[in-house]
DNA sequence: TATTGTTATACTCTATAACTATA
DNA sequence: TATAGTTATAGAGTATAACAATA
């Protein structure tokens, strides 16, 4: 009965570091997002009805988030004049939504706004050292994630 | 009028992936931490009950949560016995948390999970890629994260 | 007057189920 | 019957302000 060390506080652990250091991006990525008067949530939206029309199935399932809750951001998308939504003739059931001009150019601001913040944030990386960094994190065994919290 | 292209989705983004890594590295240790049995938020307070006795303020700073919540996690874990409050004879306005044996056992519980799943997670990592990890995640610039979101 | 811990309240998110209209 | 979108409701989490005791 020696080893076995409790560690007690949460320093020093690869986990937590990774676990902040993304929570701290992500935070500098919202900021980002928000400051171009978007709501994250809908310059996300924007960013992926950039790549062309979708179904509201297949948006909510690219941005992860219930079609329920789609509907209130695309609501909100619609009536600033930025997205819109179209009956799909061939299945009377889908919408098909897709961007509008005004729509193209608000996510024209956000896209650079996500360029300057990853400026900001990778400033003290190399070309080699970005490469080197996108590698690892390709590393970490994410498919491990499958646990849920249990009660107290 | 040539350049500046509209990504449209948010794929080969390294601060995308920096943050989708940490959060899925967040949720998995979430998932480790909760089943100790303890909620993840217990966890984390008995393992920086684990370094010594410290005052609820003190504590609400290492949590970085509102005294106020502070408090429904302390008399939780009270109730389970597994951390104690008493007050500072010397300014009889503090408590002073401190944990128990208890506490103890438990925080040895959820230290071993932790290193379960850091061994999981970096499994395809040498001690070397770990090291250069660590180093590359200290260079992100988290200082630049000070904006907050506007509204829509 | 300022600080520590506590209580109460409100607001944001998210998860879920029920409903409609189409297929 | 099953699916796409919508609505309504409840829960967790969090943020805030007011309060009592003590300094």
């Amino acid at each position: 009965m020696a080893a076995e060390r409790v560690d007690g506080a949460p320093t020093d652990r690869l986990g937590f570091l990774l676990a902040w250091r993304g929570e701290a991006t992500s935070a500098r990525i919202r900021g980002a997002l928000g400051v171009t008067g978007l709501h994250p949530r809908h310059a996300m939206t924007l960013m992926h009805l950039g790549t062309g029309p979708v179904s509201q199935r297949a948006l909510s399932d690219m941005l992860e988030v219930d079609p329920s809750q789609l509907v209130a951001i695309l609501n909100e998308l619609e009536s600033d004049g930025l997205a819109e939504r179209r009956r799909d003739p061939a299945d009377r059931r889908r919408h098909i939504v897709e961007i509008t001009e005004a729509g193209t150019a608000a996510l024209r601001k956000v896209d650079s706004a996500l360029n300057e913040a990853e400026r900001e944030l990778f400033a003290a990386f190399s070309e080699r050292d970005l490469a080197s960094l996108r590698t690892m994190l390709d590393w970490v065994d994410v498919a491990s994630v499958q646990h849920e919290c249990s009660e107290d």
